[in-house]
RNA sequence: GGUGUCAUAGCUCAGUUGGUAGAGCAAAGGACUGAAAAUCCUUGUGUCCCUGGUUCGAUUCCCGGUGACACCA
């Protein structure tokens, strides 16, 4: 029996949603989100999450699954993803109907990560405390001096990244880029990748819209109820920083939504550019809805 | 109607003591191994509002026009 992943992706807004559905009713499979966000509970409205009608239409994993306060990451739901698909493929089903937008996650299930150790908070929030006070440069050079290799081909202008490289290095005491070597792992079922996209006017009318209506299905009110969390990672999202700044004072509701809509623009453009280098993907670009 | 200020990239504006110009934002492209809706990198030719004058040379100075704004009537 040939087991077979569909996985549907594409740029936020595209219509990925309305589309898995259907492709899962046809396979008579439930719908594995592959969205970083969606899986939080406490947020629905600004990340958009099936409606209550969609939901009950056909079974979805993975969304509003975890909370927001417990740090989540690429290399869980790759365990996460994984077993929960064995299990299914085990009570039947032959093909799988997965659907997201979020790259990485995507990669993650498809590929796998090397064995690199997870997150240490209290290491992290001690590095991202320096880059804060003494800058890239600071962290930079400990990193030259431990694992000069991941100095020489890391983005050494990214913070986010020098942080994560050094936190590996003060953890294990093994550089880095000694982690990265592993093999792409092997999964034992056909992984099928569908990309849905639109012409690129079309998609930032779709984001504009949709902005609009997330703020009249009362986008604010969620965010202010997520005032306690606003650092956890999970809030570090567009639509939610925006309002915090609304909620804030610091910009009008207009401005808030204007800013909304452009970084989603710059967000989906980047999911885009993420995809282009993937052989793999089938691109579709005229599809129902 | 009068006076003054302004007119430069899609937008907001710098600037050129006269030698055809550059920032931020937008936009476009790219990177990505446990924060990924995060984080980071690259890309700036545009009748310098129009007409005429001075000048070797005007986007820059001068005359006039047009438009916007402010003030005075």
């Amino acid at each position: 029996m040939k087991r077979r992943l569909k996985i549907i992706l594409g740029p936020t807004a595209v219509g990925k949603t309305d589309y898995s559905i259907r492709e899962a009713l046809k396979y008579g499979s439930p719908v594995i989100s592959c969205d970083s966000r969606q899986l939080y509970r406490e947020m629905s409205i600004g990340t958009a999450v099936p409606s209550p009608e969609q939901l009950s239409a056909v079974r979805h994993y993975f969304i509003h699954s975890h909370s927001v306060t417990m740090p989540y990451s690429a290399g869980k739901y790759e365990l996460e993803a994984l077993a929960l698909i064995e299990d299914l493929f085990a009570k039947g089903h032959e093909t799988l109907v997965m659907a997201g937008g979020s790259g990485f996650y995507i990669d993650a299930l498809c590929r796998g990560l090397d064995d690199f150790p997870p997150a240490d908070q209290q290491l992290r929030a001690e590095l991202t405390a320096r880059l804060e006070s003494e800058g890239v440069e600071s962290l930079r050079l400990d990193l030259k001096r431990l694992d000069p290799e991941s100095y020489r081909t890391l983005d050494i202008a990214n913070g986010q990244r020098v942080v994560r490289a050094l936190e590996v290095c003060l953890m294990t005491g093994r550089p880095f880029s000694s982690f990265k070597t592993a093999p792409v792992k092997k999964r034992n079922f056909v992984i099928e990748k569908t990309g849905l996209s639109r012409p690129r006017e079309e998609l930032y009318g779709r984001i504009d819209r949709r902005v609009l209506a997330m703020v009249e299905d009362g986008l604010v009110d969620e965010v202010r109820s997520l005032l306690p969390y606003r650092h956890l990672p999970a809030l570090q999202t567009v639509g939610y920083k925006e309002i915090f700044q609304y909620l804030d004072g610091e910009i009008s509701l207009e401005q808030a939504v204007t800013l909304i809509q452009r970084n989603t623009r710059h967000y989906a453009k980047r999911q885009l550019s993420y995809w282009g280098r993937d052989p793999e993907i089938r691109w579709i670009e005229h599809f129902e809805n």
